[in-house]
DNA sequence: TATTTTATCCATCAATTGATTGAAGAAATT
DNA sequence: AATTTCTTCAATCAATTGATGGATAAAATA
């Protein structure tokens, strides 16, 4: 019987609820190292000790985070593999592209806290929890790369790979590039997608490629 | 007129070029705030105050080591424009990621200190002195896709960079990558190359692309 | 050889930071 | 109303870390 304070702490206007939303942005710009407990304690209003009341040490807080991440990857990409669904597979490749762009774009710590795993040689013990490989597997399914999760071939999930980290480095590094490129918002968001189609499009879909997936 | 002392200083086997070699190293695994001026002297087998006595602040010394991998790198994309030069679009393509790959992936620090200066929303205001933007022009130049620095397009720029951070993401990620294709070194190197080639060769060659060069 | 410059280390400081304790209030339960 | 449980915070610890000062030795210079 879950009583009242059960409920509450599962509301998202609860103090937990809170605290996890803070960390997940600030663990998101910053990383797991140079994120301190007390700026999120801050961004909460909150004493750091509320925190640790409520969270345990940061490394719990911070495993909680990339969980909470990795669920709504895994739901987002479910939405787009039924989209998809039935399309060609340059539609499949464009749709996409333009889905997954634009929830990224609008979730920036979503990719950040992903790339901070990657190159993660780091002192924290924090195991990546974000299963990066159970994605590339259902994209290469969802696209019809692979008929079966179980037999696709490491040329095919490197080639997943490579278009996954392509996208999330145009995400994460738009504070750098886009002065680069000198233009706004709006329009390197539209550039960032054009460019991966004119890259990716072709790749897949040339008869000569193509042939080896269907 | 430099003195004995002088010439030891710029001696690779001097104290100060001792330092910034390991410290080169250690900021490349470990990124800016995660490395500690300790760890760096420890490597070198000295105590922190001769680091602070050649170097001066830790930031300084960082500038320093991104400086010289900016240079090496510049030096690096000077031979592969020359060994390419006068071939098909495709050889220039191909030759490029073989050698570029094999360079960065005996160099693994280089490209993961690129990658951290990208996400850089860091506390430690070192402004990423590598100069991603004339190598983007450069090669662009290179590959001939462009005929002049001066009028290089944003989409040409979007795309070049696409292509760099691919190769920069899949050297920087061999440690969570390679784990999960389940190969060996060698043979991920090799599928890295081909992973670029199968996704950037058609997209540049093909008729309907390749118009837009040339 | 005497003196100055260069190089190195030990000890130490001050700031930051992860984490805990105990007190006190607020809410729920009896 | 009394008691128990749940929340919050101020104060504080201990460890880490960037940085410095002084002693000391080694090397260069005079």
């Amino acid at each position: 019987m879950p009583s009242r304070l059960e409920k509450a702490r599962q509301d998202p206007n609860s103090m937990k609820a809170k605290i996890l939303a803070s960390a997940r942005k600030i663990f998101g710009e910053y990383g797991y190292n140079d994120t301190t407990t007390r700026r999120i304690a801050g961004e909460v209003g909150i004493d750091i000790s509320t925190l640790y009341y409520h969270w345990g040490e940061k490394q719990d807080l911070y495993e909680a985070v990339l969980k909470d991440v990795s669920d709504e990857i895994q739901s987002r990409l479910k939405e787009v593999e039924k989209k998809v669904s039935g399309q060609t597979l340059k539609s499949r490749l464009e749709i996409s592209i333009d889905l997954m762009c634009d929830y990224l774009f609008s979730h920036p710590e979503v990719s950040n806290l992903i790339l901070f795993g990657y190159f993660s040689k780091t002192r924290h013990g924090v195991t990546m929890d974000i299963k990066i490989p159970e994605y590339i597997s259902n994209i290469a399914v969802a696209m019809e790369l692979a008929a079966d999760k179980k037999t696709i071939s490491i040329e095919s999930k490197a080639r997943i790979l490579a278009v996954w980290n392509t996208v999330l480095n145009f995400i994460s590094g738009e504070n750098f590039f886009r002065p680069m490129l000198k233009t706004s918002r709006e329009n390197y968001i539209k550039v960032v997608k054009e460019t991966l189609k004119f890259i990716l499009v072709p790749a897949f879909t040339l008869e000569k490629n193509a042939k080896n997936f269907r």
